[in-house]
RNA sequence: CGGGGCGUGGCGCAGCUUGGCUUAGCGCGCUUGCUUGGGGUGCAAGAGGUCAGCGGUUCAAAUCCGCUCGCCCCGACCA
């Protein structure tokens, strides 16, 4: 392809929207524009690496095994009434009428469709186990866009559904997925992680999320040094923390304590002159009709799902009228002492000793309060995130924290929605079972941010050749010199004729716009036909990573190229 | 959805505080001609703007006031 004749609008300047650098870059090397906010039209460049991406999902999809469908986006609401998601995805669902009234949604993902489908062309074990894939675009109105195409309100999705007998087979099913995201992501060039997650929206019990570690990821995964264990901030279970002391000698007495209008723990702890650590933030939440208080250290997150998991149903958190009615006490004061409901603590609260809770009185604080003597726990659970310094749960290492962008995720849904949906089989002995769900997505324009922002330099992106959306660049300097253009051209054809896709840039421009251009786009490799092919008929190679350079003939350019195709396939992205 | 910021040719910005010396300016990009040819060449001539929209104040509004819309950031939210 000759650069004139396509259109790759580069930006010497940052748009002033983007914060990210693939943002940043994907807008700069003329692969995305912003339509409106959270939707990207996507240039040729960036389509092109999004058309290499969904093939290498789908060779390895179909090599896993699963069929491609091919799911409508419109979807009437009552489906995902049905599976009771509605509610779930409430704002995000992007809702209308059509001519008739009816209500429709634009797809924010596709299980309902799928086991609507599957409940009705689906009955016998003979058909079984099958795993059905998309690659479709879903529609999430998001609260709030971000980070170009790492957050939008539209975005492709390869997601893929299967369908077993019975667990053993959902087992192999997800399996196999698993294997097949780490050859996806392994082939897009990508460092991924996968980690333990909580199955959150989806339902389900077993999950998966494959995470690229990334500054700035929305997500935390949290690692062990020592060990294996990986998963991320939900699922995560710090090992519990030794007591504080022995003995009960350094016990003091509760004291109640001043403290007008000092209710946050910042304040608290700054006005009384004690570390978060040593004070217990005191939080009522309602579980069902049930108000229960919930004890987290000062410095200490409460984990919501894992609160709402331990607890078997949903939590939020209370308003100032029940915590003024249940406690007497504004916002801000509330303790466990006295306090006539469930107590539930952190395991880090039930180890301190001497510490610092609201009295249930306004302005009033109590100090030297000891669990067990002032007042009681009903239940001990591991319910705080995890924070740096905690410890692994299995090998007591210690644990790590990063943020990572979020590429891939697969779950054992089991039952949930064939049972909604009423999706089942005979068996061979002639009875009606619920079909074993798995669900699993893949993320693919996300692919191409996370690959962006771990792989680019100063000059810009640093694209692997299989996801590149040019695997060459043939770049004569002066377009004006014949003899030089006529190589480059036969260069050009040469390698498209050998399968390697190759961009000539045949613009009349200065020489060092073709190179800032070249580096801003990222093309792995780099056929330069300068000076030095002038004087001495040859031409450099050059890999847009690492900067080697060689100097070949130019009947000696395909065979370069391969050659160096070749070393890379063999240092890592295979 | 709460808090903050911004909106001026395709892109990045100045001008607004203190309304009128602006026929709205600068850099990039774009067009034409010449020049140059290994890291964003130089010169010259040009094209391109309802100053987000609506309403108000005023002799006079990009500039002051109000409303609306859009965009960005922080938070809440989020396969």
């Amino acid at each position: 392809m000759k650069w004139s004749e396509t259109l790759i609008p580069t930006l010497k300047e940052d748009p002033s929207e983007a914060e990210v650098s693939s943002h940043k870059l994907m807008v700069r090397a003329g692969m995305i524009r912003k339509l409106l906010s959270g939707a990207y039209s996507y240039l040729p460049l960036g389509t092109r690496v999004l058309n290499k991406v969904m093939a290498i999902v789908r060779e390895e999809m179909n090599r896993a095994g699963a069929v491609e469908v091919y799911l409508p986006v419109l979807q009437p609401v009552e489906l995902l009434e049905e599976s009771g998601r509605v509610d779930v995805f409430g704002q995000d669902l992007i809702r209308f009428q059509d001519r008739h009234g009816r209500l429709m949604a634009l797809g924010p993902t596709h299980e309902e469709v799928i086991t609507y489908l599957v409940r009705n062309e689906i009955n016998s074990y003979k058909q079984l186990p099958i795993t059905f894939y998309q690659i479709q675009v879903k529609f999430r109105d998001e609260a709030r866009p971000r980070f170009g195409v790492l957050r939008s309100k539209e975005f492709l999705m390869k997601d893929a559904y299967s369908f077993d007998v019975d667990e053993e087979g959902l087992s192999r099913s997800y399996e196999k997925m698993y294997h097949a995201y780490c050859r996806i992501f392994q082939r897009c060039g990508l460092d991924y992680i996968p980690v333990e997650a909580d199955t959150g929206v989806m339902g389900g019990e077993v999950s998966h999320e494959f995470m690229v570690p990334s500054e700035i990821g929305e997500d935390y995964l949290v690692r062990c040094k020592g060990c294996s264990y990986s998963v991320n901030r939900e699922r995560a279970e710090p090992a519990p923390l030794p007591p504080e002391r022995d003995g009960q000698s350094a016990l003091g007495g509760v004291q109640a304590v001043s403290t007008p209008k000092v209710t946050t723990i910042a304040q608290v702890s700054s006005f009384l002159g004690v570390t978060p650590k040593n004070m217990v933030k005191t939080l009522i939440y309602k579980a069902g009709g049930e108000a229960v208080a919930v004890l987290i250290r000062g410095d200490h997150e409460v984990n919501e799902a894992r609160l709402a998991r331990v607890l078997g149903q949903g939590v939020s958190l209370a308003d100032a009228e029940t915590i003024f009615n249940l406690t007497g006490a504004p916002v801000g004061f509330t303790g466990p002492v006295g306090l006539p409901i469930r107590v539930i603590a952190d395991q880090a609260v039930s180890v301190l000793q001497n510490c610092v809770t609201g009295a249930n009185k306004a302005d009033t604080h109590l100090i030297n309060v000891n669990p067990g003597r002032d007042f009681q726990i009903n239940n001990v659970y591991n319910i705080r995130y995890v924070t740096q310094g905690d410890r692994c749960p299995r090998c007591g290492e210690e644990l790590i924290i990063s943020h990572g962008i979020e590429v891939g995720h697969v779950f054992k849904l089991g039952t949930k929605y064939s049972e909604a949906f009423n999706a089942r089989f005979l068996d061979p002995q002639g009875r009606l079972r619920p079909i074993l769900m798995g669900c699993y997505g893949i993320g693919i324009n996300r692919i191409i941010a996370a690959l962006i922002e771990c792989s680019h330099d100063e000059g810009g992106i640093i694209w692997p050749p299989n996801i590149a959306p040019y695997k060459a660049l043939v770049l004569p300097l002066n377009v004006k010199d014949k003899t030089a253009f006529q190589t480059a051209l036969k260069v050009h054809d040469e390698l498209e004729g050998a399968g390697i896709d190759t961009l000539l840039d045949d613009r009349d421009q200065r020489p060092g716009v073709k190179f800032k251009d070249a580096d801003l786009i990222g093309i792995p490799f780099r056929v330069v036909l300068g000076r030095r092919f002038e004087e001495a008929g040859e031409v450099e190679v050059q890999c847009r990573q690492g900067g080697e350079k060689s100097f070949v003939t130019s009947q000696g350019v395909v065979a370069e190229i391969k050659r160096l195709l070749e070393k890379f396939r063999g240092l890592s992205h295979g």
